[in-house]
DNA sequence: CTGAAAGCGCTTACAG
DNA sequence: CTGAAAGCGCTTACAG
């Protein structure tokens, strides 16, 4: 009863059957009698045995295996990824392997055709891609994607004539509520930190919200008080330097990402600014950071457990051939001490 | 020129060589003429040819793949992972990527028989397990692996007869350094929060570095200021308001885990206690929360980056073939507001 | 309900 | 330097 690396046949042999039927019981076929199926099983439990991955896949052509991508535009090898996708990480493994599929995953730059050669290697069966970036670059990788015909998510916008499927949060609506949340505290010079580009759409739509909301109250927009900012750290503390160097008085900023927030607030306070007393703040996300720091962040959350569900089911409707809608999330306002609600 | 999913005898075909040297070819076998071998992997390129792994697999009986596991003892789905780990993650995937592996992931209790599935299905060479827990009910989980010549590497202490290979870092002196410090800054009662139980070896390591400063320092130990709190969140603070209802004078903390002194902080404040000047705080593990939270939190930073490559290393050399010695990495105080010394 | 057989796409001795 | 051949361990029509 002692095998080293027991397979299908050693397995056939003891329980005195075809390699055939070994194969059927433990894939739990009703083809096989329900005592031989659990003579089998409980044979194999015994060995120890586990079906070879390599070889059930080179026959099926599957891997039951998605490849999760975590790109960044940061630069360098030390960089950091947003907590916000880290921590989605846990929930994409455990909603993936909830429908019987393995998380591979890979940092990569955005860059490499190494995406591609993921599913042609029948390494992974689908792609979800998770990052905040620069959607007018990405255009093109991810129409060689499509080219490949490999079977990929993304999280973020639905993008006109983007290839593939996506799963976003309505970020229009986020940074709606991310700005009524401060003029209804009575602020009313708002500022905005990050991103207006429309190569990233997804901050560029919380502009979007916060435009909206200014001009729904008749506020107008001010141009001196948007400053660019990425979502790495230092930019947010650079931007509020930026910001204060204008000398346009302000008494509130909503910032693009909690990451620019963050960093936002250490500036206010290391200038002699106090929030939420002098200047309210709103950030976007919630990373888990957030709520930690003080004066707590208020932000706008995006339901990471659901995203990730969102995202898993998306790949795997793909991979099965079940269609699955690309959908947009409804964001929620967290309050907390920094907006001065409070 | 134009291959659906092409394999190594369409691409023979187009060269006009046989199967076995493309495959040759490919893997830039010396046996293989130099302008045969170049004509062979353009066609490749060409063709977006990718040697198929489950095929490759099935024959050499290896996946080049590395299971990671991450563990913790808390219960329930919606559990988050402890962000040191979490972070070591990067680094774990760009060095076994550098090394030619892929990396899996799984967030799992170390309670079922997963852990040996993945090797005993070819899924993955060798796994590395991350997690603090506890030692002694992993102790025969970790022996299971070994009885099934699974190779592991292990984030930890190195304990006398724990199977396995493990990469740690040295917390004794971790601990007698944040103590030391402490002690450095006039504070005399220091209290400890955080398991002290031998079932957590590298969090009892680290009350016996505090045992040790403190002993050094001619301090005689107080049972009454030491509180068992676990990594968790709300730990902390409820270890806090234990201490304070114990009516003990203390000036100073140490807590084991950063997660643990962060949750300490609040609670001191939310009861009127000013971090540093009234309690002063020092953590462990230097998570990213740690430099952002008001005050800082001065802390012991294990090299995140230094012990993922370690691991890597570690788990690919038993892989490989090429012994791979169990190391202890020296931690270094990160000296930031919340204890007193700025 | 079960078995014999083919074949998934590679890698690598073996022979030349 | 190259090719013919075996075989890794499965799954699944096909036949009974």
């Amino acid at each position: 009863m002692k095998v080293e690396n027991p397979t299908s046949r050693d397995i056939a042999e003891l329980a005195g059957v075809s390699q055939a039927t070994v194969s059927r019981a433990l894939r739990n076929s009703p083809l096989v009698r329900a005592d031989t199926r659990e003579r089998i099983q409980k044979i194999a439990r015994d060995l120890n045995y586990f079906v070879n991955r390599n070889a059930a896949g080179l026959r099926t052509q599957q891997s039951n295996t998605i490849a999760l991508l975590l790109f960044d535009e940061t630069e360098g090898e030390d960089a950091q990824i947003n907590p916000f996708f880290l921590s989605m990480l846990g929930y994409i493994t455990r909603a993936a392997a909830g429908l019987g599929y393995d998380v591979l995953i890979s940092m990569q730059q955005l860059t490499d055709d190494w995406h591609i050669e993921y599913q042609a290697s029948n390494r992974a069966d689908g792609l979800i891609l998770l990052g905040y970036g620069d959607y007018v670059k990405y255009h093109e990788k991810l129409s060689a994607l499509a080219r490949a015909n490999t079977r990929f998510t993304i999280w973020g916008p639905r993008i006109d004539d983007q290839p593939g499927h996506s799963i976003g949060c309505d970020n229009v609506d986020g940074g709606y509520k991310a700005t009524r949340h401060l003029l209804d505290q009575g602020r009313k010079r708002i500022a905005l930190l990050g991103s207006t580009s429309r190569r990233s759409p997804e901050l560029a739509s919380r502009y979007d919200g916060y435009c909206k909301a200014l001009h729904e109250a008749g506020i107008e927009l001010v141009d001196n008080l948007r400053v660019d900012a990425m979502s790495s750290e230092g930019e947010g503390y650079r931007a509020v330097l930026t910001l204060l160097a204008r000398g346009e008085a302000f008494d509130a900023i909503f910032a693009v990402t909690d990451v620019i927030a963050i960093d936002a607030m250490r500036a206010l306070e290391d200038n002699g600014y106090a929030v939420p007393a002098d200047v309210a703040v709103v950030g976007f996300d919630d990373i888990s950071l957030a709520g930690h720091v003080t004066p707590a962040l208020t932000t706008v959350r995006q339901d990471i457990r659901q995203a990730a569900e969102a995202l898993v089911h998306g790949i795997v409707g793909l991979i099965e051939g079940t269609p699955v809608e690309s959908s947009l999330m409804v964001p929620r306002l967290v309050v907390r001490a920094s907006c001065g609600a409070l």
